[in-house]
DNA sequence: ACGATATGGTTGCGATAGCAATCATTCTTC
DNA sequence: GAAGAATGATTGCTATCGCAACCATATCGT
């Protein structure tokens, strides 16, 4: 393409976001492996540990995970099968069921999570300055706060 | 999870990142679905674009767009059936086949890069300022930097 | 020159996840 | 209080893509 319509820096921040983005979830994923987790899993447990109870809907799971509710269902199946979570159905709505993670998940999580914030260090943020951390945060906090207007 | 292995502003940067990056992969592509492509195809024909010959081998297409070589047929099969890329075989190697970008592809590209790249500014970098995507860069060249040192 | 190895590409299979349709339950409105 | 709308979750179908196995061609070592 000839065409610019950005200039060589913002097409350098773009095209250099975009391809990196890819490469550091592929290697993020590979050491959170090792315990039978794919980033998937992973966030799901940490949302439900963070949770109030240890639990959540699954509609809202599925909203902070960026999942639709299908693809939450799915995702669940692995995770149930598993016996890092349970199924809970609610007694106060009948349409509702609750995600809520099991000791083994919990212990499973507590086990992972020092070693996948390890890798976010040695992959990320041990590489940048805490410039560029706070102008990472600032400007992706920036695009998301944009998007979110956007869709209402 | 209470183990706090990042500081706040860091865990900050991290979670809004990759929050965030889903939120406007899709978003990037909803702007590219009227044209009949979706990021792949995009990334694709505008690799093939700026190729001399307009026109790569699978194998390095496949590496430049972070696609195996499978991942790579497989999408081959999309933009050969919409005719906007040929697949011809090298004549030097038998082993050796090319994508190359047909003017049918190249008009599609033309017509929708303008459009692309202004989603990208629209929805990211004219959110930032000078100093935050100079930052971004930097950032994310460091990552991958330090990626490709670490497969080696 | 020929067997071993490397390289390029495809295929079968499985996992993930979105969309549309569906069903169940709850809420609203009259 | 009953009809209709909204909400929560699941299922069928489809598309993408990685892995391992595979085939074809080319290159290397002796």
């Amino acid at each position: 393409m000839a065409t610019q319509w950005l200039s060589p820096a913002e097409m350098t921040a773009w095209r250099t976001y975009i391809e990196t983005t890819g490469d550091l979830m592929r290697a993020i994923e590979k050491d959170l492996a090792p315990f039978g987790l794919d980033r998937g899993d992973y966030q799901l447990l940490a949302m439900l540990s963070e949770a109030p109870d240890q639990r959540l809907r699954l509609c809202d799971l599925a909203d902070s995970l960026r999942l639709t509710r299908s693809g939450l269902t799915r995702r669940m199946e692995g995770v149930l099968k598993k016996k890092l979570v349970a199924r809970v159905q609610s007694d106060e709505d009948g349409r509702v069921a609750y995600a809520h993670i099991t000791p083994k998940g919990f212990d499973l999580l507590k086990t992972a999570a020092p070693k996948h914030l390890e890798s976010v260090r040695r992959l990320m943020v041990d590489l940048l300055t805490p410039t560029e951390v706070k102008a990472v945060a600032s400007a992706f906090g920036k695009i998301s706060a944009n998007l979110a207007a956007q869709q209402s």
